[in-house]
RNA sequence: CGGGGCAUAGCUCAGUCUGGUAGAGCACCUGCUUUGGGAGCAGGGGGCCGUGAGUUCGAAUCCCACUGCCCCGACCA
């Protein structure tokens, strides 16, 4: 390839995307390949960051509404894969098996978990007697391992680190009021914290979860217009409960299958946050998941009294970490210069400068990571103001990323326009009509790579004929490539 | 799993065609000088040239095999 003078140089967006989406991961130190393992990442300390903050937040989300943790093995018995045959179907061709341990081959070989429906099911059927036992709300955070061909960081990779809810209840309708309530979880998190609007809807039977009755998800729009599938939440129906069974004694004294739900959503967020937040100066992260909100660096001019700008620096930092925000003061012997890129790369908001020109102006130099050039303001009321500008920064990015999302959703009537939105390699967010099948849906992809991402639930009922075959349909279903 | 590319210093790569003591830039270390958008000078450390087997007096270089990684396609959170 080109020897590039500046290998540290982040490739513009217009330039190649995913270039640009593997630089920004690398000048950001959030993470590399494993190299030595294949399809495998090392997740670096300031990615890893990330994803406690994210872990954080969406364990009080659970915990409020009643969930426990726990914790079930890595290694699955192979025969449980087989007991629900949609289920192993869909996993079979990513397993990870392991034929030998102790030096010698297995009686019975283990699989590493793909997904823990089955042996949650096993343990379900022995904790599980009465309708008292229920509901039963578990979550795990834990690690899984899908054998995929092609692998992309953060996006998809051969382990990836997530949390999979379990839970168990006495009817479906409580098991469907589960789903929902732990899609709208999701969806609010989305928005909340990450600051990303997604479309809430239902997978089609095609691309729901194998094992499912149905499967709900949210969508996000990435900067490039293709779709990404952030969470999703699946009705379960019996289908697990009768292949392990798990029974309760319902009030009228009779066995039942007990009805289940499973939700999750992976280190996959990061990619999602990276591909709707940065620029091509590198990460932009949302406040509420920095790692670091605020920098300081300090500026030490021709003469200036070192310690004095130490002073002044530190007095910042711990006004600022008065309202509750984490900084860096960063005195690194290196030029400002060369620390105002790094951070900047790796997306924190806010940056502080502290020289002899501002301790006697008694002011600071700052930049907001989404501005073009600096500003200065009064030392005065920093903590006030840098917590209201953290605030205004997450509003600014959800703002942004919501106006991106209308202003590239669109309805499509006719085949020949919808053809033309998806040329090369653009892609929109099409709301358009679906005769409801699958040789359509699979003809579609086919020909232009775009699935249906799902049916929104709030599609508004609406007579019209599907984009491709003109046949009847009641609503318009999201069409858009995807990751 | 198909197609393509690559493997030499921490990183990006030159050297391979035409065999003869291992190279550059960046990064790193030390010192001095600097510090408001990626500093400068001087000195220094760092290599089983992916692995294995050949050819040869001699292999990073030639031959064979293997392995790994990246990119592009079919499958997927």
């Amino acid at each position: 390839m080109s020897s590039e003078k500046q290998p540290e140089r982040i490739t513009p967006r217009a330039e190649d995307y995913s270039r640009w989406y593997l630089d920004v991961i690398r000048q950001a130190s959030l993470a590399e390949p494993a190299e030595v393992v294949k399809g495998c990442m090392v997740i670096k300390p300031h990615g890893y960051a990330i994803w406690e903050k994210i872990q954080r937040a969406l364990d009080d989300m659970f915990k409020a509404t009643g969930h426990q943790n726990a914790y079930f093995p890595l290694l699955i018995p192979e025969s449980f894969l087989k007991k629900e045959a949609e289920h192993v179907e869909g996993f079979s061709p990513e397993l990870a098996v392991v034929t030998h341990a102790g030096g010698k081959e297995l009686e019975e070989r283990y699989v590493i978990r793909p997904t823990s429906e089955t042996i949650i099911g096993h343990f379900f059927a022995k904790w599980i007697e009465s309708w008292r036992d229920l509901p039963l709300l578990i979550n795990q955070w834990a690690n899984v391992m899908r054998w995929e061909m092609r692998t992309r960081m953060f996006l998809r990779t051969g382990e990836f680190l997530w949390q999979e809810g379990h839970t168990a209840h006495a009817t479906h309708d409580e098991a469907r009021e589960e789903v929902i309530r732990m899609l709208h979880v999701y969806g609010d998190f989305a928005e909340t914290f990450m600051a990303m609007p997604v479309v809430r809807g239902i997978k089609t039977q095609s691309e729901k979860f194998a094992g499912a009755l149905e499967s709900f998800c949210i969508e996000a729009m990435m900067q490039d217009g293709k779709a990404l599938q952030a969470g999703t939440s699946h009705d379960l129906g019996q289908n697990f409960g009768k292949a392990f069974d798990v029974k309760f004694q319902n009030k009228e004294g009779q066995q039942d299958f007990v009805w289940q739900t499973s939700w999750g959503v992976s280190t996959r967020l990061i990619g999602a946050l990276i591909m709707s937040h940065s620029d091509d100066n590198g990460l932009v992260l949302p406040p509420k998941l920095a790692p670091v909100h605020v920098v300081v660096v300090p500026i030490y001019g021709k003469g200036a009294d070192e310690a004095l700008v130490r002073e002044h620096g530190e007095a910042i930092a711990k006004e600022l970490r008065g309202v509750g925000l984490t900084v860096v003061f960063d005195t690194r012997d290196y030029k400002p210069g060369f620390k105002y890129f790094e951070w900047e790369q790796k997306g924190v908001p806010l940056r502080i400068e502290i020289g002899p020109k501002d301790i006697e102006k008694n002011a600071i130099a700052y930049k907001d990571r989404l501005a073009e050039k600096k500003d200065f303001r009064s030392r005065d009321g920093l903590g006030p103001w840098a917590s209201a500008f953290m605030d205004d920064f997450q509003k600014r990015l959800f703002e942004r990323a919501k106006q991106r999302l209308a202003d590239n959703t669109i309805e499509v009537d006719d085949w020949e326009t919808f053809k033309k939105v998806f040329e090369g390699q653009e892609s929109k967010f099409v709301m358009a009509h679906w005769d409801g099948t699958a040789e359509t849906e699979a003809r579609i992809k086919e020909e232009l790579k775009v699935t249906v991402r799902c049916i929104p639930l709030d599609a508004k009922p609406e007579e019209g004929k599907c984009v491709l075959t003109g046949k009847p349909s009641k609503r318009r279903v999201l069409f858009s490539k995807s990751y």
